[in-house]
RNA sequence: GCGGAAGUGGCUCAGUUGGUAGAGCAUCACCUUGCCAAGGUGAGGGUCGCGGGUUCGAGUCCCGUCUUCCGCUCCA
């Protein structure tokens, strides 16, 4: 399934890293957290237009998944959940990596990596004295290595005022594990017949060892899940199958380079502690191919752990056929931070116009932040500028609009560019006369004149003709 | 976490052998122009990531710390 892709095909990201994060910064998309105080490594902030940017993402995620679709209801369970939730699912064992350090040089391995511990059960993991019972070295210079500590990837804190360790509680690392707490809850109130889905937006938090590219791995971060509940075997596989070129269109539909997306499965040693089969759409950052969403098939590993471990049965009742089973599931798990990411950088193009570089971020109408903005020619006539007005709130009734005066035609024009805007309206002194104003798109550069009445119907219709 | 580089106005940077900060762009105001980043005048904005030290005096040297970026480990 992994795509052969030829390199030379690939077209490479116009833009580099820093001018994104630039870009981001100068025009208010994103911010780093806490920046007066210096700063806190791998959390950033959404700006006035990142915020509009990462709604509108959420949005047409939801209405492929959810609005589009008869089989797939929404949930928004809680970021903390019962801590045993944490245990059953998995995250508070293999979450956590066991890590040995050298006392000489420092370095860190991850002790299960190790020559020599292939045969080491999770007790062994976790006893202090395994390093010196197996005599095991630094690979590096061959000093005995620490006792293992173990990391765990997820945050942790207290609920109630006493810190003890009956009070912890996890903030999630994943939105699934609600999804799959609740499947009897959504299943029968729902009254969904498998197949059907549980679709989920929502912050996860993951204490990384290595954050970093930009949005790319933050430690708080926002998920776009949804578990695809099935009949076991064959009929995952399929629906995995299903699934897979649906979400490498969902990119392309609001944009993004088909050259740059590309399918990467997982081999056996590096799939996740739940996933029977793994594959990663990937996209083409400056910095690399890396994931933006993970199709997981996770067999019967949730529902079924979770079942034995809370005690509920959480079969489901085939009634045409008879049968008790507990589903499978098929996962689609998509980062909004990272398709935010993506649409911003994928849409960044720079062009030639009149010997100067016209900055373009090409977004897709219903990704851009704004979707129109009203200008005057000259802000100097009154009647004019209450026209825009006039204009803008009829405008902003049902859709993102803007208005701007602060400079001259064409640097309004190019700023709105810089943005995404797809359409700009330009009111001048021929419209106090005619009634009518004109529209220039934002790609092409060309204007058109229409009527007052009709400029908000023609935008509309033109974001609903390319909407997917 | 380890090795390497860097942290100066919103952005991109300059800052000579240590003497109390500059430029371009951006922003704002006014004048002018009036459909694709025009011109003019002027203004606001930094104490140089943070803390400490050396020194008569540090952006410029030393130590610590935080953050970012590039290579090793993991994932949405």
């Amino acid at each position: 399934m992994t795509d052969t892709v030829d390199q030379s095909d690939v077209q490479p990201a116009v833009a580099n890293l820093e001018t994104i994060v630039s870009l981001s910064k100068r025009r208010g998309f994103i911010f780093p957290s806490s920046e007066i105080y210096g700063g806190i490594n791998a959390v950033w902030d959404y700006g006035p237009l990142g915020v509009e940017l990462k709604n509108n993402v959420k949005r047409a995620w939801w209405k492929a998944m959810v609005q589009d679709r008869n089989d797939i209801v929404g949930l928004d369970a809680g970021i903390l959940m019962h801590p045993q939730v944490w245990v059953t699912s998995g995250h508070v064992g293999s979450f956590s990596d066991p890590l040995v350090e050298c006392p000489e040089c420092h370095r860190r391995y991850r002790l299960d990596e190790l020559p020599g511990t292939e045969e080491l059960t999770q007790t062994d993991l976790r006893d202090e004295t395994v390093t010196t019972r197996l005599n095991l070295t630094c690979p590096n210079d061959g000093t005995l290595l620490s006792p293992p500590r173990r990391f765990n990837l997820m945050f942790t804190s207290h609920m109630g005022p006493v810190e003890d360790d009956a009070s912890i509680v996890y903030f999630r690392p994943e939105t699934a594990q609600g999804s799959y707490v609740n499947f009897k809850n959504v299943q029968q109130s729902s009254r969904k017949k498998i197949p059907f889905g549980i679709a989920q937006i929502g912050k996860s938090f993951r204490n990384e060892i290595s954050p970093g590219n930009f949005v790319f791995r933050m430690r708080e971060f926002e998920q776009m899940e949804m578990q695809y509940f099935v009949r076991p075997g064959e009929a995952a596989s399929q629906a995995f199958e299903e699934w897979l070129p649906k979400r490498r269109a969902w990119y392309e539909a609001y944009g993004v380079t088909p050259s740059r997306l590309r399918f990467r499965e997982h081999a056996p040693d590096e799939l996740a502690h739940y996933a029977k089969k793994a594959i990663d759409v990937e996209y083409r950052f400056p910095f690399g191919w890396k994931e933006l969403e993970g199709i997981h098939n996770r067999g019967d590993f949730d529902l079924g752990s979770h079942a034995k471990a809370s005690g509920e049965n959480l079969e489901y009742f085939d009634q045409a056929n008879d049968e008790h089973f507990i589903p499978w599931v098929v996962e689609t798990a998509a980062g909004a931070d990272r398709a935010a990411f993506t649409f911003l950088i994928d849409a960044y193009r720079e062009e030639e116009v009149r010997g100067e570089t016209r900055v373009v971020l090409g977004l897709h109408p219903d990704i851009a932040p704004y979707k129109v903005a009203v200008l005057p020619l000259l802000k100097k006539r009154p009647e004019i500028v209450e026209l825009c007005h006039k204009l803008l709130g009829d405008l902003k009734r049902d859709l993102m609009a803007v208005y701007d005066d602060t400079a001259a035609i064409g640097k309004l024009y190019r700023r709105q560019d810089e943005i995404g805007t797809p359409w700009c309206v330009t009111v001048d002194v021929e419209s106090l006369e005619d009634g009518a104003v004109t529209i220039r798109d934002r790609d092409s550069m060309t204007q058109e004149r229409v009527a007052l009445d009709q400029v908000k119907r023609l935008i509309l219709d033109r974001m609903s003709a390319v909407r997917p």
